[in-house]
DNA sequence: AAGAGACCCTGGATGC
DNA sequence: TGCATCCAGGGTCTCT
């Protein structure tokens, strides 16, 4: 499940195969993902070059050359491979953006989860998006200011992404296990220091997993169909009933917001 | 306005 | 073997 690190690792994969190319075709397969796709066949794609590969949360923006910007998320399972068109389609391929050096830009998604549309300079879903983790703007200070008064489960805050962006349910859950929080503490119920650590934990662990090329956990691969390696270094995710990594008492699962939320009842004290 | 829950979707795992 | 049920969950929508 594609999170800020797998839309990352995404996004560098396929710079080299994308920046500068002309597309010259589309074939539109599926109706619709989570929108209608048939748009996208006319809207006029052909002829226009792709000019640069940009993130914002977990949105991939293919700039191109008219202004306009093709963006893709890849929801729970999508997977985009750069391949020639002689790969028969798959089960699950919805769009194939043929390129001018005669590769293709292939996108397939199980779940049908995903969108791919033509914003122009601005588009609500990313006008409605709170800052980078990694950029300037987020941070403990942020944090703590944002979520006075604020009564929702710690983790549920960590995950909207007006708050901040690109932090979905692995992270978050390692995020708070990393700074000893529980999930289901109320925002605002925060100390000043608890954010701090929080949006260390939150940058660390990002930072990490980019690193590692993200977190194969399911279906997320990297364009070259290998898997990241992050998953292996995950302490809480997963593991219910394992020991955890610090201290050995075994993982609980709750579930807040409808996700399932792991956590270790000994380091992550409900206070 | 905040917060909680339903819903979209498919495949894999589990249970009987 | 085969059928039913549950689970995964990001984002959007509705309801209170």
């Amino acid at each position: 499940m594609p999170e800020l690190p797998e839309v990352e690792t995404v996004r560098n994969a396929l710079i080299p195969h994308l920046a500068g190319r002309k597309i010259t075709r589309l074939e539109v397969f599926s109706p619709k993902l989570r929108e209608p796709l048939t748009p996208l066949a006319e809207a006029g794609l052909e002829g226009r070059t792709i000019i640069a590969v940009d993130r914002r949360g977990r949105y991939l923006l293919l700039r191109l050359d008219d202004g306009r910007t093709l963006l893709v998320h890849l929801g729970m399972t999508g997977v985009i491979r750069i391949e020639n068109a002689v790969i028969p389609k798959r089960k699950h391929e919805h769009l194939f953006i043929h390129l001018d050096d005669g590769m293709v830009f292939r996108f397939e998604c199980i779940r049908r989860f995903s969108v791919i549309k033509v914003v122009g300079a601005s588009s609500p879903e990313l006008d409605a998006l709170g800052p980078e983790p990694l950029g300037e703007g987020f941070g403990g200070a942020y944090f703590f200011r944002k979520s006075r008064e604020r009564k929702t489960p710690v983790k549920l805050f960590l995950m909207d992404n007006s708050v901040v962006t690109g932090v979905g349910n692995i992270y978050a859950n390692e995020a708070l296990f990393r700074s000893h929080i529980h999930p289901r503490r109320a925002a605002g119920s925060l100390k000043r220091k608890e954010c701090d650590a929080l949006a260390e934990a939150v940058c660390g662990v990002l930072r990490e997993a980019i690193e590692a090329g993200g977190s194969s956990i399911r279906d997320y691969r990297r364009p070259d169909g290998s898997e990241g390696h992050f998953a292996r270094e995950l302490g809480v995710y997963g593991r219910v009933g394992e020991p955890c990594p610090g201290c050995g008492s075994p993982i609980e699962r709750i579930v807040l917001g409808g996700r399932s939320t792991f956590f270790c009842p000994a380091c992550q004290k409900a206070k």
